[in-house]
Formats: structure tokens, sequence, C-alpha cells
DNA sequence: GTGTTGACTTCGT
DNA sequence: GACGAAGCCAACA
């Protein structure tokens, strides 16, 4: 399919530095889809890819959210681990 | 092909 | 400050 959604997305999200988080919003606006972080999580929810660091993404609250690859709980563990988040 | 659901965000009341 | 509704895009039934 290769939407240009995801293209944008995949691209935002990759380039998330190391121990920096960002939100589902401020990736769908980055990605030129502002409002569509529903869609963010969707994507990731459905399409984790090995190349996209999605627990780099958390929500505006700066909550952890959800994850696909073990639970919030791993998302959050990955997070401190690089010192994106104090603990 | 249509309708519903989902790792969310933001505005309005 | 808290609750409800609307909006975005993709995947699934």
């Amino acid at each position: 399919m290769k939407s240009l959604f995801r293209e944008k997305v995949h691209a935002v999200v990759r380039a998330i530095p190391k121990g920096s988080m960002m939100s589902y919003g401020a990736v769908a606006k980055k990605a030129g889809y502002p409002g569509a972080a529903r869609a963010v999580g969707t994507l990731m929810a459905k399409n984790h890819d090995s190349t996209i660091p999605c627990h780099r993404v958390v929500r505006s609250d700066g909550t952890v959210g959800s994850y696909n690859g073990g639970g919030p709980s791993v998302k959050k563990a990955l997070l401190i681990k690089e010192g994106a988040i104090k603990k």
C-alpha cells in the first residue's frame, strides 16, 4: 500500500534520537497530519516495525500509553534505560 | 464496499 | 478542573 501517511510517520518516529521521546500528536503534526494522533497509534499497534522505535512515542501527558512488544511496563523500562524518563 | 474499532489529541461545556 | 464530543487514518469483520 505504501500510504504516504505511514511513510511520514515512520520517518518521524525513526528520527527520534535515543534518550528522547515524542508524543503521538507531535509525531502526527511533524508528519504533516495534525490531529491524526489516533491514526499514528493505530499504525504502531498493527504495524510495529523493527526499524521504528515506537517505545519512544508516548501520550501528550507523558504517560507511556501502551506497547505491543510486551506491554507498557516494557516500554517504560526501555525509556528509563535510555534515559528518556527519570525513575 | 460499508461500518466499527483503536497505542490519541484538542476544543467546548 | 473534569467530562463529553469531534476529528484524524488505517486495519479488520
